[in-house]
DNA sequence: TCAAATACTGACATTAATGTATATAAAGAC
DNA sequence: GTCTTTATATACATTAATGTCAGTATTTGA
């Protein structure tokens, strides 16, 4: 059942350093949303791959470059994804957009690895490169902009926005990390379920945007 | 700066078992929640408790016991501390409840240990006798029990009520674990803005819920 | 066709963690 | 006090991972 490593003697593959890098990633990635935080191991990504170990040494330096590595390629797939989405769309529907982004997040196990990527950040440690909240604020300017009224530009409302925007964030990776655990429905039902949900949200987060008044302060 | 190792002659001071135990967890809870999911060394707890690390193994068997008995621990504190508020107080105002949770859930850890916990989890392997799930269901079921009309108990009622205790529990794991990489807003004004998500959170959430019909389904 | 560059391998070194064995001492029971 | 129990310590064994090195083979370009 399980992939044998290639008898002895079998011809090498020879990849550009890209595709190398590329494939040790994937595998690297896959073994992460299978199993869990410590399924990083050398070995099993270079089986994977059909490599042996110390050609991922060769690509990476080590394995906590590995790790840097897939960090950096997950955030920015991340926020390239919905900078995509975006761009490519100005009118798409707040729907479309969660449902898209949250298939990206949970399908290649990217909320996993942000937010194992966030638990090992000592807090001060956050490479300038790597800017998760920028994407927050993007999100929130082009929703901002995109509404009836954009003269309103208070700053109370500019919060009220960049709630909603996080509300939706926080909701997926939410939904992708425990969302399974949490869920009341047998496992087969829990795909319907999931989209369900989140077409729920994105009609909650619609609801009175434009009216939106921020909770008055009561401490 | 750092703690040192007891002098070797220092004399040894004798815990019962189930307050070793407590010290214990508490330091490996700790660890996991400054440093990152590899956090738990044996070593390293035991430096913390002052003890030599047999004795951790003594006390939970293995490393893998030591894990399981502090995953135990933390949904057994989330769901009791639920339970707990829940029962003490039935008027409790739902702001005050997001609020409270949520500061259990960020301040102990207690979020990235369940998280960690649901990745390692294989999907099957939940033992019965921790079950975050049937803590969304009780909540539901208090807050559906505490609305205007006790009559109507429909499955779309049920479900909308449902989504909006998961909605709220997404957006506090959500929140503890990638609030900070995603917040626009520097350090010091954090804690701040963390309040003033949740009171917003609540205000949405409790927004015309007993008048709440889920949207159409459309595919 | 040869040469240079380098992706790749196998065998090994190193390290750092968990786990084991045996001994010691603290606390309670008698 | 003495005995029993067991929480704890020290020293060591084991394991399983990462990391190193010296050599091999594949691709590219001259």
């Amino acid at each position: 059942m399980r992939e044998k490593s290639p008898p002895a003697g079998t011809p090498r593959r020879r990849r550009s350093p890209e595709v190398a890098r590329r494939e040790i990633l994937d595998a690297a990635q896959r073994l992460l949303s299978s199993g869990g935080p410590d399924a990083i191991r050398l070995q099993d990504i270079a089986r994977d791959v059909g490599i042996s170990h110390p050609t991922i040494l060769h690509h990476f330096g080590s394995r906590d470059g590995l790790i840097r590595a897939l960090d950096a390629r997950a955030i920015h797939a991340l926020t390239g994804d919905v900078e995509r989405i975006l761009e490519g769309n100005r009118n798409l529907h707040p729907a479309e957009l969660v449902e898209r982004v949250a298939e990206t997040m949970d399908q290649q196990g990217l909320a996993r690895l942000i937010a194992l990527w966030a638990m090992r950040e000592p807090e001060a440690g956050i490479p300038t490169e790597l800017d998760p909240a920028a994407l927050v604020h993007d999100v929130s300017k082009l929703i901002g902009d995109r509404l009836d009224e954009p003269d309103d530009s208070s700053a109370d409302r500019q919060e009220a926005i960049s709630f909603r925007v996080r509300l939706a964030v926080f909701a997926m990776f939410g939904q992708a990390l425990v969302g399974d655990v949490m869920s009341p429905v047998p496992p087969e039902q829990r795909d319907a379920e999931r989209h369900r949900f989140r077409r729920w949200l994105a009609e909650l987060l619609l609801e009175r945007i434009s009216a939106e008044v921020p909770t008055p302060p009561s401490e």
